[in-house]
DNA sequence: CCTACCTATGCAACTCGTTGCAATGGGGCC
DNA sequence: GGCCCCATTGCAACGAGTTGCATAGGTAGG
């Protein structure tokens, strides 16, 4: 599993502690990957007892101490190693999806009330993904590197806010359009 | 959760053993979920226990014999009840973004080399789900209630696998790109 | 002043899912 | 005859992730 190696990687960009991490996976990497914070504590403790990180207490002030992690030499080979390794695709759940395969079996209005509240979701967090790279990668023809690569990411994250609208949008006009059939000339 | 609830859906459309639901979640239901037959045994165990599905022990020729479960009453108001309640998004994670994210920690073409293989991947499932639409939903407009909402969910995979192939040949190109830039005029 | 939330770390218990293995008998292949 | 794969069910151990809770000082608002 990877969400060592998604710390792996966060931490390479850049030290962190815990709880900054947290935040990261609340933005940025967390476009493609989640964590709550217990388990990043953990994994972490885990990772330091591996030898892959090892952290610098760091006094502050009117603050607890905060344990900055920063990715060790064994950490570094090790992600290096992961990063070469294959890749099985990961499977894909929507709940959702599910429920509107089955959705004949309940209450239909319900489910397509679902949908539609989860089309309003994806379409904050489009706005969210498209201000993010105005603002942050406005010529993304000149980006190379680790720059076009978490660009090239974020942009993934808009595509794919787009395919969840486009096939919400579809799969409530067919709905509609069943139901209202019957008007139309 | 939600693996008991697709099991209820699936044994909705119609009766079933644990093996024939494994094989269920190899195509149709498994576009959006997916669960190994360990786990689908465990969960009808615990089903049954609940007295959610009920099961008929059928003898066969040449074969071990199957039980086969149906839904029952209770499981029945379940799924109703599931089907009603608000769904959460769910996150979505991929393990190759990733890597992207980090592939300048380690060998950037070892991990377009693994675009590549995941696009390879996502054209096969295209295609297969593209001859299925075609197979079995000639003529989408006609559709209503449980097979229109099928039609729908494969429909969503269709799109989903546009999305990844669009977004990992973007991904290519832009790498190729960076690294011929200095050989066009 | 009290409430409530933020920073910061973490434990414990649980559920969900994966991996590896096993039993049993049939069919097909060489 | 020997081998391997299929159908069918299942257990056991593990790993990943969630939920609930705890501590403990700081700051902001009513």
């Amino acid at each position: 599993m990877a969400l060592e190696h998604a710390l792996l990687v966060s931490l390479s960009e850049q030290a962190a502690s815990g709880l900054d991490l947290t935040h990261r996976f609340d933005k940025s990497i967390g476009y493609f990957w989640t964590a709550s914070h217990q388990q990043i504590y953990r994994v972490l403790g885990r990772m330091e007892g591996d030898g892959w990180v090892h952290c610098e207490v760091v006094a502050q002030q009117g603050r607890p101490d905060k344990k900055v992690y920063a990715v060790t030499e064994p950490g570094r080979l090790e992600l290096e190693r992961w990063l070469a390794e294959p890749t099985v695709t990961d499977p894909i759940r929507s709940e959702l999806m599910v429920k509107i395969r089955g959705a004949s079996y309940g209450d239909r209005a319900a489910i397509i009330e679902q949908a539609r509240e989860s089309l309003e979701d994806h379409r904050k967090r489009l706005s969210l993904y498209e201000f993010l790279e105005s603002k942050d990668y406005p010529n993304p023809d000149l980006l190379e590197g680790r720059e076009l690569d978490i660009c090239l990411v974020l942009r993934g994250g808009v595509r794919l806010e787009r395919f969840w609208i486009d096939w919400l949008t579809d799969y409530i006009d067919a709905h509609t359009r069943t139901t209202t059939k019957e008007r139309r000339p």
